[in-house]
DNA sequence: AGATCATTCAACCATATGGTTGACAATTAG
DNA sequence: CTAATTGTCAACCATATGGTTGAATGATCT
């Protein structure tokens, strides 16, 4: 129905699914960090920091500019857009739907083996 | 900061990472259906799908009802609040933050090369 | 140039995804 | 009881994640 740029939606919800990114992140919304700031937190190294990092500038939510021999990474928050669009959306969407279904629901499961057969209602 | 429900985030995004997944989210937003239902429309066996309603329902998005022999799926909701809410959060954190950034480093490129060193703003 | 710092690359390992097929379980129909 | 339908389970395969360590690259300092 309605067309969101679902392209990068995948990468996008698959960087969020992961703690140590999603802290990432929560640390660049202060602003730009290099790499070895970024890692400074976390128990593993600084190559598996930097392997999140590769996966956030893939799915376009985080971009690097070297600055002498630093890289400083900073938000990108473009595909923040589309996935939280994306599940407004479905959201608004569903929330319309659940008053409903949940009354249909309540009444169904009452009269659940008196009934066997039901027709499936389509919008 | 602020303390979300973070505990299942990892596996509502990773949920949502998957494309046959939102695509099953969005035809359960429709009302039940039964996993046959669900499959019909994807070029995979059924017990792809059957994964994919199993990982969901990991994930606290769809829970099952058996009717007959039959297994009807619905949405819950719940766990999306949870993920909107993350991100919803840190976009308008981030986005107040982005108007100073950007001019900051828009100051920053220009100058670059003159100023070799730079003070770390912190809040 | 040589040493050092910041970061990535390469190879490796364990586990998870995303799919397949075939057997099995549960339920209903004849 | 037997057969068909609905769905899951188990085993398998290929690829991706998430981590490690050690070597390699790039930039700066002396």
């Amino acid at each position: 129905m309605v067309e969101y740029n679902t392209e990068n939606l995948d990468a996008t919800f698959a960087a969020l699914a992961d703690p140590t990114r999603r802290a990432i992140l929560e640390k660049l919304a202060e602003g730009e960090q290099s790499v070895s700031e970024l890692a400074m937190p976390f128990d593993m190294s600084l190559a598996a920091v930097s392997k999140h990092i590769q996966l956030l500038t893939r799915a376009n939510l985080v971009s690097q500019h070297k600055k002498g021999r630093v890289r400083q990474c900073r938000l990108e928050p473009e595909a923040f857009e589309a996935a939280v669009n994306w599940i407004e959306h479905y959201r608004d969407f569903w929330a319309e739907k659940f008053t409903a279904l949940e009354a249909f629901l309540e009444n169904e499961v009452k009269k659940s083996d008196m009934k066997p057969k039901q027709g499936k209602r389509k919008k």
